[in-house]
RNA sequence: GCUGGGGUCGCCUAGUCUGGUAGGGCGCUGACCUGCUAAGUCAGUGGGUGAAAGCCCGCGUGGGUUCAAAUCCCACCCCCAGCGCCA
C-alpha cells in the first residue's frame, strides 16, 4: 500500500506503474480528490474540537472557582452534535480513500518484463537433463544429470496420474466422493515420500540458519488483509464459518503476521524463517484447469521461506531465496527453468517475482513449482512492521520476501514423472533415500 | 465454557472509587559539567497536521452518556490464575 503522502507528492509514479500493468489510471485522480476533501474536513473538524476544548477548559476553571457556568453550557450545546456529524462525514471519506489505497498494487521493480499473461514470462535459465517425448523438440539440456540417459525411443512416458494409479499411490475417486473435486488420498509409498520431502527441506533450512516454524493454520482477517490483495479473498481463501478465522493458503501469511504491529531491532535483520504447513486454496478462479491428478488441489503441504530485511537488502535476499529453492530442485535432480514473471502475471503484492518451473515429461511442459517474491514494503506497511537502530530513532518499514521452498504435491509429481524408469518403476532421488528407507517404487 | 484478576508512552508504574491539561521511574538521544569513565544537572523521547508558534488525536478495540471520559455505562478482544471439557 502506498502512503497517500507519496501519491500526493508524486502521483506520476503510481500512474506509470498502473499503465505498465494495464490498469486504469483514473483512480489516481480519484485518490487526490478524496485526499483534498479529507484534509479540508479534518481541518474543519479540528477547529471545531479546538473550540469545544477551549470552552471545556473554561467550564473547568469556573467550576473550580465555584462560579456559575450554566450560561456557558447553554451556548455550546450544539458543538458536540456538529462534531459528531462531521466525524461521520470524515469517516466516510477516509473509508473510501482507504479502501482504494488498500486495493492498489505494489510498485513494480524496473526489471519486471512487460507482458499480459504467463506466456510472456521471460525464461532466464535452465537446469537439468530432461527426458522428453520423442516428437518434442529438444529445447534444453545440460550434462549435470548424465545418469538419466535413457533409450527414449522405447520409453513409454506416463504422467503422474497414470503412475500414481498404477502403483496405488493415491485415490482420487474416493477423495471426490468424500470431499469433492481437487482432493486426494495419498497412499503407501507416496505418504512416506511426502514426509521425506518435508524432512529433506527442513534439514536444508536448518543448516542454512533459518528459524524453523510451524505456524497456526488459521489466521485473523486483519492478517489476510495485510498480506494479500482483495482478489485472493474471493478466489483463494477459505473462511471458517462464524469465526474471524481464515484457512491459510500458504505459511507465508502467518509468517508475515508474526511481527505485525512490531518494531524490530535493525541489528537483528535479516530474519529468515522457514515455515512448514498445510495450505488450503479454493482455486475458484481456475475452473477447468488441471482438473486431473494432484497438480492443482485444495490442500497440500509446503515448506515456505520468509524473510524480513532492510530495504537496501531485499534484492540480494530475493536472489538468495531463489538460489535456495533452486538448490532443492537441483539436489532432487528435477530439470527446471527459472522465469522472470511479467507485469500481467505478477499480481498486486509482489514488486518482482521469479517462478521455478519444473519439467514434467508426462505433460511435456514446464510447470510452476516455486514462486519467489520480493514484496518490498507492501506487506509491512499494511501489517505495520518496522525496524530501527534503537528506541527513539525513527522507524522504517521492513521489506518482506517469500518463496516456496518445496510444495509437496508438485514436487512429488515432478519426481514421479522425471524418475519413472523404462520398466515402469519409479526411482527415489538419492538425497531422499535416507528419509524414505526405500529407493524404488514398484 | 465458567469464576476472579489484569491490559496506561520503548519497558515498569501512578491515576479509575469521587469525570476536569496522563504524572513518576527505567532505558534511549542530545546539551551542560568533567583529565577519561561513571555520577550529576537540564531538555527531548506515541501519531497526524503545519514553515513555525500552535492545533488535533492517543490510556486493549468499538459504541454510548456528558460542556468534558484513562476514569461512568454497554458489547467485544487479548493476557494471567483457578475450575470444567478435551487429542
Amino acid at each position: 500500500m502506498m502512503w497517500i503522502k507519496e501519491i500526493r507528492e508524486n502521483p506520476n509514479v503510481l500512474r506509470e506503474d498502473l499503465k505498465k500493468r494495464g490498469q486504469d489510471m483514473k483512480v489516481v485522480d480519484e485518490i487526490l480528490e478524496l485526499d483534498k476533501k479529507r484534509s479540508s474536513l479534518q481541518k474543519e473538524l479540528d477547529s471545531l474540537r479546538h473550540k469545544r476544548n477551549e470552552v471545556t477548559k473554561k467550564v473547568a476553571e469556573a467550576k473550580s472557582k465555584g462560579e456559575d457556568f450554566s450560561n456557558m453550557l447553554h451556548e455550546i450545546k450544539e458543538i458536540p452534535k456538529e462534531i459528531k456529524s462531521m466525524e461521520e462525514e470524515l469517516g466516510d471519506v477516509e473509508k473510501k480513500l482507504n479502501s482504494i489505497l488498500m486495493g492498489l498494487p505494489n510498485i513494480l521493480d524496473e526489471s519486471v518484463p512487460l507482458g499480459e499473461s504467463d506466456e510472456d514470462n521471460v525464461p532466464m535459465k535452465f537446469f537439468g537433463h530432461a527426458i522428453v517425448r520423442k516428437e518434442d523438440a529438444q529445447r534444453f539440456i545440460d550434462a549435470s544429470r548424465g545418469e538419466m540417459d535413457y533409450d527414449i525411443a522405447n520409453f513409454k512416458i506416463l504422467d503422474h496420474i497414470d503412475i500414481g494409479l498404477k502403483h496405488d499411490l493415491f485415490d482420487l475417486d474416493r477423495a471426490a466422493k468424500v470431499s469433492g473435486a481437487r482432493f486426494y488420498y495419498l497412499k503407501n509409498e507416496l505418504v512416506i515420500l511426502e514426509q521425506a520431502l518435508i524432512r529433506f527441506a527442513l534439514d536444508i533450512f536448518r543448516d542454512k540458519g533459518f528459524i524453523l516454524v510451524e505456524p497456526p493454520f488459521m489466521v485473523h482477517r486483519a492478517v489476510e488483509e495485510g498480506v494479500t490483495s482483495f482478489k485472493d479473498f474471493e478466489d483463494v481463501i477459505y473462511k471458517v464459518d462464524g469465526e474471524d478465522l481464515y484457512m491459510i493458503p500458504t505459511a507465508e501469511h502467518p509468517l508475515a503476521g508474526y511481527y505485525m504491529n512490531e518494531v524490530l531491532n535493525e541489528d537483528g535483520l535479516p530474519i529468515r524463517l522457514a515455515g512448514v504447513s498445510p495450505c488450503f486454496r479454493k482455486e475458484a478462479g481456475s475452473h477447468g484447469k488441471d482438473t486431473k491428478g494432484i497438480f492443482r488441489v485444495h490442500q497440500f503441504n509446503k515448506i515456505e521461506q520468509f524473510v524480513y530485511c532492510k530495504p537496501e537488502d531485499s534484492k540480494k535476499e530475493h536472489e538468495r531465496l531463489l538460489a535456495n529453492a533452486e538448490e532443492i530442485f537441483q539436489k532432487l535432480g528435477i530439470p527446471y527453468r527459472v522465469v522472470n514473471v511479467c507485469t500481467g502475471d505478477l499480481g498486486s503484492v509482489a514488486s518482482k517475482k521469479y517462478d521455478i518451473e519444473a519439467w514434467l515429461p508426462g505433460q511435456g511442459k514446464f510447470r510452476e513449482v516455486v514462486s519467489c517474491s520480493n514484496c518490498t514494503d507492501y506487506q509491512s506497511r499494511r501489517l505495520n512492521i518496522r525496524y530501527r537502530k534503537a528506541p527513539g530513532q525513527p522507524a522504517k518499514y521492513v521489506h518482506t520476501l517469500n518463496s516456496t521452498a518445496l510444495a509437496t504435491t508438485r514436487a512429488m509429481i515432478a519426481i514421479l514423472e522425471n524418475y519413472q524408469q523404462p520398466d515402469g518403476t519409479v526411482r527415489i532421488p538419492d538425497v531422499l533415500v535416507k528419509y524414505t528407507g526405500f529407493d524404488v517404487i514398484g
